[in-house]
DNA sequence: TGTACATCAGTGAACGCGCGTTCACTGATGTAC
DNA sequence: TGTACATCAGTGAACGCGCGTTCACTGATGTAC
């Protein structure tokens, strides 16, 4: 299993970030301790300073991370917006771990400049599926900033739902995009 | 500003939980620990195991006085479904400590008596409020489990990203109650 | 092709800290008679 | 009204643990000439 390495590791910044996925998706992120990603990636305990500089360093880098795949994921989802509503869903419980920390904002440094931009991306990623909506698609033609609050509300409500696994247990549990439609489109009847 | 006390403390428990939601407020649920609770309550720091045996006993106390509260948030709303929606939001933002804590699990011992039953007081509370909607005001008359769930994940999804301080700054900062209902409005265009 | 040197990545020992938990204890309170 | 006793709430000392952080170091790599 492991391989054999010399004294350098060769992506050691890949390897601590995939482990703290790992460890948040396990036991959530207040469990996680550089000490402990160390261990995981087979190297010294100082070494994640070098990296990262310290925890919250990592877990900006993490959240800056998640927020470029949702934006991808946003628009690698088509013009459709119950399509993307449903790619939001899937996107949090695929990566539920950078999903988790991106709006955890006390765990990293939301002002970091990477995460700023990224946060942007995704933001414009989110409201550009709105404006993308032809005439007459729209719930209320006059507040498309409302119609992405809601749009936004609905999809991350019910994300957040089936993450902490506050659903009972017969509701979406193998299938949650098909249930995200199902409730994605009561916002748009007209679809 | 303290006052003597002998050596009892009178309501320790109280006390306790009190000054948790404090810091829970102040630095999230991960910041929690018996000793600084102990400190805050004046007390030493052996004090708490006596009323909640360790930490995850005293998040359960939490997690079920919010179910509780939570429950009387939604049936002191009325019947009608938008204000218990609002209701559910302004339960969020008032007991922002409780509302973090009860969704997430890990957190505490999910299984726990009255837990369970606080729990399913809060759900009750929440799906009657769906059930009383007269005909013909529901979004569709055929799947009542679906309005709740959609209904549900609106506010939920709202709150969270409220909470988080994911919104752009100019959104329901001042009043999220008002913002949350021309938010759940969109669910119900007939009302 | 070889050598010298700068830079970078990772090491390992050491530190101090706050934590949870345990345990024999003591002070206060309530109740039986 | 008083006394004896059980019960309960809180104490304080002690323990072992994992953590973050620091620091002088060493091994590996790349580049200039």
């Amino acid at each position: 299993m492991t391989e054999t390495r010399g004294y350098h590791h060769g992506d050691l910044r890949r390897a601590l970030l995939t482990a703290a996925v790992r460890v948040i998706e396990e036991s959530g992120p207040a469990a996680l301790s550089l000490r402990d990603l160390a261990r995981r990636a087979g190297v010294s305990h100082a070494a994640p300073a070098h990296h990262f500089g310290d925890k919250s360093g990592l877990l900006t880098a993490l959240a800056t991370e998640g927020f470029d795949l949702l934006a991808e994921a946003l628009d690698g989802a088509g013009g459709d917006l119950l399509d993307r509503g449903v790619a939001y869903v899937d996107f949090a419980v695929r990566h539920r771990a950078h999903f988790e920390v991106m709006f955890r904002p006390d765990l990293y440094r939301p002002d970091a400049e990477n995460l700023v931009a990224a946060r942007q991306r995704a933001s414009d990623a989110l409201h550009s599926g709105v404006a993308a909506l032809p005439e007459g698609h729209r719930p209320k033609a006059q507040d498309p900033q409302g119609d992405a609050l809601a749009a936004w509300s609905i999809v991350h409500g019910f994300a957040t739902l089936w993450l902490s696994g506050a659903l009972p247990s017969q509701v979406g549990d193998d299938d949650p995009r098909a249930t995200a439609r199902a409730v994605a489109r009561r916002l748009f009847p007209r679809r």
